[in-house]
DNA sequence: CAGCCGGATTTTAACGTTCAACTCGGTCAG
DNA sequence: CTGACCGAGTTGAACGTTAAAATCCGGCTG
């Protein structure tokens, strides 16, 4: 026919079925079925005319009608939190990103919901999955005592962790990244470049996160004979630029100041960037500065950064919450951060 | 511990739907959803057996099913955009955030894909109202000459703009935030506060958003007069912190110095409050500041900003998406931003 | 007392898809 | 010649829900 080949023709009335192309191909439903899902299985003629059907009808199978025969809705969840304060916060957008990306690749969608607190999660997600609207949850930012992993298994809700959980029986799976790991390789990277003297500026204590970076500064500083008496240049505080140019500016003045930073965050690097360049120095020359989770302010500082794996991290949680055959798999996974060298730490001390 | 009592015993096997819940009852099944869409259609004691058979067996009607008989998922759907160094980064997943919020309302849930292009959001959307997965879709950051509307229009894709649409046939919907009105309100603020020489720090020329917060400085200085000649303080710059320090310290080092500043981000306004300190001088005191976008640093660094009604929007949006009777309506809804203030613009000139 | 009314409930059918079982020609081994 | 078997396709039933029509029943009217 000289209708458009390109855009295919709008049908006449109301969605396209199965039944319609069946129609127009002079076929079955089931064979229209067959062509959609098991292509191999019918002879390559009729294929092509059902195929043809389908492109001149636009038919797209239906959703709805395709998750209640099969009963799987081929959607995965995750809470999406309020826009808190909390430097952690603009990871959560890359890694919803990260999810729905993931989840595309294999076939899931992504489907979110807004709620005030755990109790209410738990509750969604239970519901979510009872009425069948998806196969399984996504559980942010878990921390080791967290309640809502057991709530879920009790519930018998398919779901992985981003966080590591303090899992007696082993029954949960959880992807997560080595934060102490990550600022290891920062402190090799110094190390590697002749700096001796080398600060560190984290969050509060009390936090997982910040914690888990702290403690990666001790143990590499160790590691490397670095930490002798005199030499404990790690100090803490809020997550600000203002805070993170006040601590600086402390190490700094001091008789034994480092010669390099490493900070928990991109925004106390540019803090202390500042300060470094208050005291007259430059930074990346006088003073080497490395930050953490390279956010878009990273780059345009040229400041080297820690970079969190998150398109790996979707793809895991994915791949644990929707194996190809089976049910949920309980893998823990810890993935390695990626260091970022820029102008701010290339310089050899 | 005791098994809680509050917690419903698990099913036997497989999900519990209408029929299990029927025979627990004793009545039919359309008498069970009966009750739970029509309960005033049922004798209340009947209808308190089968709400506690509900109970009892943690009931939850299938999606699936519900979405198949009457044809609609209950859910819309919106691109997530990666992550990009964009000033308005961070709005998105506010705008996520109260997306998922107001949908859920009215009882639609949000869903998310992750595309390249617009090439391939157009296509998805397409599919996925196609397919009956979603009702309608949301576009993020729509310009003037966007092409998505028009596409979405031709493919009879139900749809609403987050961004004005220059739209001649008017069977667009949009809502949007008055940018020209916010840094109005500011100017106003200001003049009220007894300054005549207000400063303003924008984007590079040539974006939206942008352009119309410039036009907001200027249209509302002429309408104070304080437009004279000499006293053009405004500069336009990339969107970073150093950015906004430098062009604040262009501003003040001038002869006529401007005794307030208007910034067109957070970003900036936080580069010209260390700028302002740079100089020995108080901000909030000695020069008035004000931010844009309230984004959490404001509250930190206790600067003035103006605030975008992110929930409103979500609210307006959804509500034009899917109207309780009817179908998506075409309306045009421009929003007024709300200026927070804070210390850094209390003091009077 | 037949007829009817109206509220409460049940039965029937349908939404669009896919699995399982079946039909139809034809081939091939015994 | 018979029957087992194969590929290609069709038919029937089912997934869980709900709108519409049908049924039931006690009470009320004429």
């Amino acid at each position: 026919m000289a209708k458009s080949p390109a855009r295919p023709a709008a049908p006449r009335s109301g969605p396209v079925t199965i039944a319609d192309v069946a129609v127009a191909a002079g076929v079955s439903k089931q064979t229209v079925s067959n062509v959609m899902n098991y292509p191999e299985k019918v002879r390559p003629q009729t294929r092509d005319r059902v195929l043809s059907a389908v492109a001149d009808l636009g038919f797209q199978p239906n959703r709805a009608a395709r998750a209640l025969r099969s009963s799987s809705a081929g959607m995965i969840a995750c809470r999406i939190e309020p826009v808190s304060s909390h430097s952690l916060a603009h990871l959560h957008d890359r890694f919803l990103h990260a999810l729905a990306e993931a989840g595309q690749a294999v076939g899931r969608h992504l489907m979110l919901f807004a709620v005030d607190d755990v109790e209410n999660e738990v509750v969604t997600c239970v519901r979510l999955v009872r009425s069948g609207a998806v196969e399984g949850v996504v559980l942010y930012n878990v921390v080791p005592d967290d309640p809502r992993p057991s709530m879920l298994l009790d519930a018998g809700v398919p779901f992985v962790c981003f966080g590591r959980f303090s899992d007696s029986a082993g029954a949960t799976g959880w992807v997560d990244v080595d934060n102490a790991a990550g600022i290891a390789v920062v402190v090799e990277h110094l190390a590697a470049g002749g700096h001796q003297r080398i600060g560190f500026l984290g969050f509060p204590e009390g936090h997982r996160v910040g914690d888990d970076r702290a403690r990666g500064w001790v143990t590499a500083m160790d590691r490397h004979g670095l930490l002798a008496g005199s030499h404990r240049l790690d100090v803490r505080g809020e997550d600000t630029w203002i805070s993170g140019a006040r601590m600086a500016r402390g190490l700094l003045d001091r008789a034994d100041a480092p010669t390099a930073l490493v900070a928990a965050s991109d925004t106390l690097a540019a803090g202390a960037m500042q300060a470094v360049r208050d005291l007259g120095r430059t930074p990346g020359e006088d003073v080497a500065l490395v930050g953490y989770d390279d956010t878009p302010s990273a780059e345009v500082l040229d400041l080297s950064s820690v970079r969190q794996p998150i398109p790996e991290i979707g793809r895991r949680i994915v791949e644990a919450l929707c194996p190809p055959d089976g049910t949920v798999l309980s893998v823990a996974t810890l993935l390695a951060p990626e260091l970022i060298v820029r102008g701010s730490s290339r310089h050899r001390a």
